[in-house]
DNA sequence: GCCAACGTTGGC
DNA sequence: GCCAACGTTGGC
């Protein structure tokens, strides 16, 4: 069963242009265990993935893209020249996943965080209720809105 | 740049 | 295992 997702990215580091560059990439960094977790529990191949905007001048949803790579180890724990290094961490006992992520769309029209909030028919996102988390379900009729929206 | 909300750490 | 202190996130 395909399931819809958000995952947040600071713009200025990595944006939806990037992964548009790229074609595809590993979704690094991440570095909290709920969001860990459902990566690793819940992230699968063939799932559609928001990609979000956050800390810039406008938050917003910028694109999508689908899971091609479901998780593996997170390199970027490992090496201590990485802002994302875990000393903690080590290749036995990984502690830290990601997944591989493939552009399908940098969207025409972004769907600012305000007009979310506004909206009744988003409720129910998790921007709403756990902004912080960085890998976020998001229900199907929001993922169809949102698309709809966007293009 | 501020600060509220939330996550993590570590002493006990 | 509790919880106070501390660190981080991210909208504004």
């Amino acid at each position: 069963m395909t399931r819809y997702w958000l995952f947040k990215t600071e713009p200025d580091t990595y944006s939806i242009d990037d992964l548009q560059d790229e074609g595809r990439c590993g979704w690094e960094g991440i570095r909290n265990y709920q969001a860990r977790n459902r990566l690793r529990d819940e992230v699968r191949a063939g799932d559609q993935v928001l990609i979000y905007h956050s800390s810039c001048a406008v938050p917003a949803v910028a694109g999508l893209a689908k899971v091609v790579g479901e998780a593996s180890a997170d390199p970027s724990q490992f090496d201590p020249r990485s802002p994302y290094f875990d000393p903690k961490s080590s290749p036995d006992t990984p502690r830290w996943v990601l997944v591989e992520l493939e552009w399908q769309e940098t969207f025409p029209q972004q769907l600012p965080l305000k007009t979310i909030k506004e909206d009744p028919a988003f409720a129910e996102m998790e921007l709403l209720s756990r902004g912080r988390l960085s890998i976020q379900h998001v229900p199907g009729d929001c993922f169809r809105r949102i698309v709809k929206f966007c293009r």
